[in-house]
DNA sequence: TGTACATCAGTGAACGCGCGTTCACTGATGTAC
DNA sequence: TGTACATCAGTGAACGCGCGTTCACTGATGTAC
């Protein structure tokens, strides 16, 4: 028979207190996942090799299977800890702006710059969740719980600022029924009160000029085009957000 | 001595009369491109393979080293490839909508839903030049020439927006000196006359929405919070290009 | 508390695979006189 | 026009490499009685 403090660790998932091997074993998942991400920072995705991992951390590459039952497990795991990563960066960036007291459009700046930052800091690992899908990998269902957390966090922001006031209504609201899921809706809290009956749709707007300012910055394209792209990026930022009605600082 | 005719071939570069050999061997070079670019179609960049390649056409694999000196070379002919037919999709797209006498606007949707439809019916092409950077691999200068012709499309519109009255003055103009670099200038044909001072900063915020929005989608960020893809596109580029003061049609 | 047993982390060899690139070669095609 | 020669496309074998995954195994660590 198991432990009575075995079983309950377990029901509880006190991670702190599980029994030895376990912690073992939890540890070993961690170190493997974090030399699988340097691995990620130097060669990117499609080139990350258990082999290599495995020769990183003094196994054999076989003993890996004890923890990954294969190369795309692993590699989900690194995604889901990518979005988790991303989502927090998002989520302390906010926090602290409204710690602070910053309205809606300085606290979306703040996110903004916090995930473009972390973007910069960890390439490989945005690029794993944000670039080109990883070709003959798809991403399982496990990842969407994680993606969503920079979604929830604009989507804060703006409920903040319609509440508040401080949302501009449209000067041409788009027409016709919306566009959006369910899915959106219930991430945002809800459908949006007039006159921002459009907001889901302007607000997946903001959402990828995020990610799309960001990648096209990150993957260079705008190498030979700015001369400071920090603060080209805060601007871009403030200019996407005038399409959805949010006002970000201008400096 | 050389054939005068095949002299003044080269010297004109008719490509048409050009002497037996070499019209062979530009055929052969259009297969092993076409061949490569189906492979990419499949497999993506990464997994691009000579032998593979080579396979394909019936040839030995070392037969591919009188065409392309190494992968790379044979990656880089085909980054200049997509780069192009972006751009003559842009062009023709713009070209079609202004003799159907469409404004800037008009003309602005039309090339975003060009290169929208390019980027679905060639997606590994379209990751291979606005995706993640190939890992291992830096694009020469020679994909520059190619990469610009798009921006050049969309300055055009710009230019005849500001140029018609149709483009709305910036509600904040954005402050300080310009942010882009004199090659962005030489590519718009200049400074903008106010009050359009900021429109370059603005105009590449407007090249970002489009390619941005366009990999999220291709890239399926968007596969569960969207009903129908298409049609918010459409929403999206005309959100975006609120941004920039240019007002596309809404159905 | 002590012993027999089960669990399981890690080993090391092997599997079959495809890759980029090189090299000396064979013929066919064009060129020069 | 005919012949000797140079060019060059394509061959086939070989190089050395790293990969994901499998399998039977060895010991150490925990568990049950």
């Amino acid at each position: 028979m198991r432990s009575a403090l075995s079983v309950v660790c377990h029901a509880l998932d006190m991670s702190v207190v599980k029994d030895a091997r376990a912690r073992a074993r939890a540890e070993v998942v961690v170190a493997i996942k974090a030399t699988a991400a340097q691995h990620l920072a130097q060669t990117g995705a499609a080139g990350l090799s258990l082999r290599a991992v495995a020769r990183d951390l003094g196994l054999v590459s076989s003993a890996l299977y004890r923890y990954f039952p294969s190369r795309d497990a692993l590699l989900t795991a690194l995604i889901v800890d990518a979005y988790d990563a991303v989502g927090e960066v998002a989520e302390r960036a906010d926090a602290a702006a409204l710690a602070a007291g910053a309205d809606p459009g300085a606290r979306w700046l703040e996110v903004c710059r916090a995930v473009r930052g972390w973007a910069r800091a960890s390439p490989h690992e945005y690029a794993l969740v944000y670039g080109t899908p990883v070709p003959g990998y798809s991403a399982p269902h496990d990842t969407v719980e994680a993606a969503v957390r920079l979604s929830r966090v604009m989507a804060a922001v703006v409920t903040a600022a319609a509440a508040d006031g401080s949302l501009r209504p449209p000067q041409r609201p788009l027409p016709g029924p919306t566009l959006v899921t369910d899915a959106v809706a219930a991430v945002a809290g809800g459908a949006p009160p007039p006159p921002y009956e459009d907001l889901l749709e302007r607000s997946l707007v903001l959402l990828t000029a995020l990610i799309g300012t960001t990648s096209y910055l990150q993957f260079g394209h705008l190498h030979l085009a700015l001369v400071d792209d920090d603060a080209w990026f805060d601007r871009a930022m403030a200019v996407a957000a005038e399409g959805v009605g949010l006002v970000l600082p201008l400096d």
